[in-house]
DNA sequence: AAGTCATGGGTAACTGTTGGTAATGTGTAT
DNA sequence: ATACACATTACCAACAGTTACCCATGACTT
């Protein structure tokens, strides 16, 4: 493997779990001890990661919180949203929902043409470079804890806009509370979207099933194509079965 | 397959694998490798890729242009935002504009204690670890040119807060013309902000003065306070005496 | 037929990368 | 405090990749 590439790749594995130990790496990597040392050294030097004795660690960032997120279950995230990203056309007016699925989708997206409405402060960012991508945010209140804008005052303006497709995210679905999320400031604009949206896909990993979070935002049945990591349970299946949902497996 | 061809083929290649080995563009595009190194060379040169020991790497795109401008004058600047910054008191409810000059004030500020009304991208983004600062979007279209929201549906919302100080940049300012900038799409949503804000700060450098943009979005007279790094022509102080407008210089 | 250009193959000097080894430093258990 | 294991640093030799050339070939142009 190119030494750049590596480097990444270590990068990615310690943020992945945290921290490594020395030895580790070079299992992992199958180079030197030495090797490994001078990969260390440079992401060091670059800031990227620290040392500590034995081993390196990630750097424990202020916004962490959500970095730690992103990288949790980061392969089956990355397999649902190139999953969901195959109904976006080019040319489509669409949704995307704040969160550490759907943000995964800015890959498989950038390259088109595309107008999104957004409420993550991560996507819009990371589309800057992209002029093929016309990104228009919902504004509204800063949330730390999301990266997102909640308690927006102007959901109103949601309504001239026909979305086509919105591409959601979910702290916990269950047949009983449906589709939840943490927090209040959130659901607002969830259920408007919901509401507005033509095709609302919900991207959730297995671990989401059976769980749920403060709100609801919307019932199952009002979502037309989940999509996800693994079969579900047979009662999931019978209630999309009759309720006209569209189950979606990335594997 | 002819040269040209080939040269946007290789490109696409190492974009969509973020880097490459030479051996592995040779296996790929059956050349020489050093056919492939002439060609990677001609990619390097126009900038397209980078070379990395042992292959090729994509570069990772930046948000350049609006960086670029940021350092033109950056003394100044940080000048003029240090004194603008001066105004501000822990509490406050304020609107920073999108600009320069403007991003500037954040170090300034930073440690305060605010509820920040903006349409700056990048001061969002830089005031996320600042758990301080409360920071309420404008939402709308994002402007690659500004780093900011622009077009934006909702101004009506402004009108339900009051901004007690309103922190505002300008391409040019004259006499005659008043306050301009550059964009039909701005101008709307800096109109309203000086309309609804108690107090109005104008940031110009001495460059700016006797220039126009485009678009006017207030007199000079609506204007409280003028923060610039040298003081400006005996016409402008007069008009500054009969309006009530405070000079304020840097240096 | 001569000229131009892209290509492939080769050589030699050079530079960056790698893994090993030895000396030194650091943490831990007794 | 001492001994021990392991981590770190520094250095070097081997090697892989790079640069800057060379020339031969074939396709295409003038």
């Amino acid at each position: 493997m190119i030494k750049d590439k590596r480097i990444k790749k270590i990068k990615e594995y310690v943020m992945e779990h945290e921290s490594a130990s020395l030895d580790e790496l070079v299992t992992v990597f199958d180079v030197s001890k030495n090797t490994i040392r001078r990969d260390v050294q440079e992401l060091v030097d670059h800031g990227e990661l620290k040392k500590v004795y034995g081993g390196v660690s990630a750097i424990p960032k202020k916004l962490e919180s959500f970095q730690d997120r992103q990288v949790r279950n980061l392969q089956e995230k990355v397999l649902i949203s190139k999953k969901a990203s195959n109904f976006i056309e080019d040319g489509d007016f669409i949704f995307l929902d704040s969160g550490t699925t759907t943000i995964e989708m800015f890959n498989f997206l950038k390259e088109k043409s595309l107008t999104i409405f957004t409420n993550s402060i991560d996507f819009i960012v990371r589309a800057l470079p992209y002029e093929n991508l016309n990104v228009i945010s919902i504004g509204g209140m800063v949330d730390r804890k999301t990266n997102s804008f909640v308690n927006t005052r102007n959901i109103e303006l949601l309504r001239d806009y026909n979305i086509k497709k919105a591409f959601m995210a979910s702290t916990g679905i269950s047949l009983v509370n449906g589709v939840t999320n943490a927090s209040p400031d959130e659901s607002e604009l969830k259920k408007t979207v919901v509401n507005r949206s033509s095709e609302v896909y919900l991207l959730v990993d297995h671990n989401k099933f059976d769980k749920y979070g403060l709100m609801t935002y919307c019932k199952l049945a009002e979502i037309d194509c989940i999509v996800t990591d693994r079969l579900p349970e047979e009662n999931y299946q019978e209630y999309a079965k009759e309720n006209g949902i569209q189950f979606v497996i990335a594997d």
